[in-house]
DNA sequence: TAATTTTATTAGTCTTGACTAATTTTTTAA
DNA sequence: TTAAAAAATTAGTCAAGACTAATAAAATTA
């Protein structure tokens, strides 16, 4: 492939998404030594790379003064989270994986190039505005849905919200889960907080009431 | 990853590919050149895999004496396979890729690892038989159909056939199967042959009499 | 069978993306 | 504000997997 290509290696783009993720969604500057840490990396291995995603116009990195990612270097992250993001629901919606196997794949999954895979996938999953833990999957243009993420003991009493995730990924909760019929999507309704253990009450896809605990309410992540 | 794992990497995963493919089923003993030919590899570089692949025993190589895969390195080959040809298929039925570009796409994702990706997404298939290109896919446990891959015009008269793939992959010719309502596994019936241009008069899926030409016939891969 | 051509192999080099060790710079604390 | 600690950088190394050039072995043909 012609060197002034736009494509990416694996590497570099595992850098990528590390700079976005760990720089308040690429914004904020951050040091080396995170990104060595964050990819189990020596430092010295990160300041070589941070060296050519700079030739690469992809980043903005200056000694010392830590390292941001360009529009250009945005955009591509964008991509990469939303690759990701696309994917892990294909897991977990198409191949009955569970929520807290889907991240391993999507890992690999998100490096697969083709211009119109992303956006198959997306038409094919019904365009889903959040992933399996709730974090919202950029558009083909790099825009992503608010995040009101918060968990269902924070929701005000009366509200109905909408399932995005859950905290806790052990399989008794997600047994649990199903055993209620609750999946991402799922539409809950609070109908009250009870004060002297936390327990709420909550009506599901506005079937009957249910009783559920406070670890439980602390554990299931929802939007509104 | 410990040193004893037995995952590979997309390289050694390649040449296996290829030594099945090259190699009858990775039965015969094949080349170093026809490997490079085949990879667009110096012939150099493929020695140094092939000592690689005898080490972890994946290979029979002995100098000059042609390679062929191991039970072990069968294994693994047909696993690829498999991965590929089960991508390919949705692709095609999912993503509403073409036949002409499924491939490329299906090259990346099958090294994608994971212990229940394969079955769980043949099951997610409907267990598919074979891929867009009409060739069989390997089961779970390496198992593969019988090919009586074929062509149309080759088809007996009054025989019905099941469409497997094209040889053809040009858009006209997609598009012309598409205005007729034939996609993998739609049911064919040759009613006869016109000796005059080869010319093919069959029945869709039990449907009423239409003729196709001897290159359109020609084009249209079948078994029975 | 000897000469020629083709194929296979070895030896040494290059790039990518890691690493360690040594050094410099920056930050923190005394 | 200087000493110590932490972070960043440089220099040099390594493994994987490709390459070229040179050589050896095998196959072909005169």
């Amino acid at each position: 492939m012609h060197p002034s290509s736009h494509s990416q290696t694996n590497s570099e783009e595992n850098y990528l998404k590390i700079i976005y993720h760990l720089g308040n969604e690429g914004k904020t500057k951050i040091s080396p030594t995170a990104i060595a840490e964050a990819l189990n990396n020596n430092p010295a291995s990160v300041v070589d790379m941070l060296k050519k995603l700079v030739d690469k116009k992809l980043i903005q990195y200056e000694k010392s003064k830590g390292v941001k990612l360009t529009a250009k270097g945005m955009k591509i992250a964008l991509l990469i989270v939303r690759r990701h993001r696309l994917w892990e629901v294909f897991l977990l919606e198409k191949l009955e994986y569970s929520w807290d196997e889907v991240h391993e794949v999507a890992e690999q999954l998100e490096h697969i190039h083709h211009p119109l895979l992303a956006d198959r996938l997306d038409k094919f999953l019904g365009f889903p505005q959040y992933d399996p833990h709730g974090d919202p999957i950029p558009s083909a243009s790099g825009e992503m849905a608010d995040i009101h993420k918060t968990i269902l003991s924070e929701v005000a009493d009366g509200k109905t919200c909408q399932v995005v995730g859950v905290k806790d990924t052990s399989s008794s909760f997600l047994q649990y889960l199903k055993k209620l019929d609750i999946g991402i999507g799922t539409k809950i309704t609070l109908v009250e907080k009870i004060p002297f253990d936390g327990s709420v009450v909550i009506t599901i896809k506005n079937g009957a009431k249910t009783t559920v605990s406070k670890i439980f309410a602390d554990n299931l992540l929802v939007h509104d």
